[in-house]
DNA sequence: AGCCTTTGACCAGCG
DNA sequence: TCGCTGGTCAAAGGC
């Protein structure tokens, strides 16, 4: 059995993400080691979001961390840029620098920076969204979630789940749905960012540890 | 005992 | 203003 460690969590996750068959009004990241993608930033269907409590404008830095997207060095090596620009939009990964090792030892994070007048720009919050293979909402992804609901929506095939992050402190949110128009995928979107770092001891049954 | 899931109710926004 | 829709609540049940 492998020990299961933050850096274990991180390389399967890394591993188990990829794109197949985006959907073209993604903006998505272009390089091949890296699987952010962004479904539309004019984004106005966030959960929780309260009447006169959102911006009319994005703020025109803002971060995605904590998020399971963190590359191990060996992975880095096959990553050409750091910076992505497109639409107005720079996603640039930011380096964890490690002198002794001779060079970036991780990229601890992803700025998403909006690069023109973001106007129509009305979240405030940022979402990011996975497409990874699989026929189930429970996909492991080294956080502990609690589903808190899960509703049909018009024009989808399969019902949509909503799981928030497992630890009291933490306000993450994510949603799942299996693809209507891919079959075999799994649409996975994160709101916020965690403030904690992945347990090492996986319980949520929402979301098992794939065996080996 | 303690989480976690299930599931209908509830609620707010909007056309 | 009314019904549709999607996000959340929470009681109850499961493991
Ligand atoms: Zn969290």
């Amino acid at each position: 059995m492998q020990e299961m460690n933050l850096s274990t969590l991180r390389s399967e996750w890394h591993n188990r993400i990829y794109f197949r068959d985006r959907p073209s009004e993604w903006k998505t990241c272009g390089m091949d080691s890296c699987a952010i993608s962004i479904n539309s930033f004019a984004n106005d269907d966030i959960p929780g979001k309260k009447p006169g409590n959102h911006a009319t404008k994005m703020p025109p830095t803002f971060e995605v961390t904590g998020m399971p997207i963190n590359l191990e060095a060996d992975d880095i090596d096959n990553i050409e840029s750091t910076k992505f620009e497109s639409e107005g939009v720079t996603v640039s990964l930011e380096e964890d620098v490690n002198p002794e090792a001779g060079g970036v030892d991780s990229i601890k994070s992803t700025k998403l920076e909006c690069t023109e007048d973001p106007i129509h720009y009305k979240a405030n919050e940022i979402s990011v969204q996975f497409l990874v293979p699989g026929n189930t909402s429970h996909i492991f992804d080294g956080f502990n979630w609690l589903k808190y609901g899960q509703k049909n929506r018009k024009n989808s095939i399969h019902p949509r789940s909503y799981f928030r992050c497992a630890d009291r402190d933490c306000h993450v949110k994510k949603q799942t749905e299996l693809s209507s128009d891919c079959e075999g995928t799994v649409s996975i979107t994160y709101y916020g960012k965690h403030n904690h770092l992945p347990p090492n001891n996986h319980v949520s049954s929402n979301a098992k540890r794939p065996k080996h």
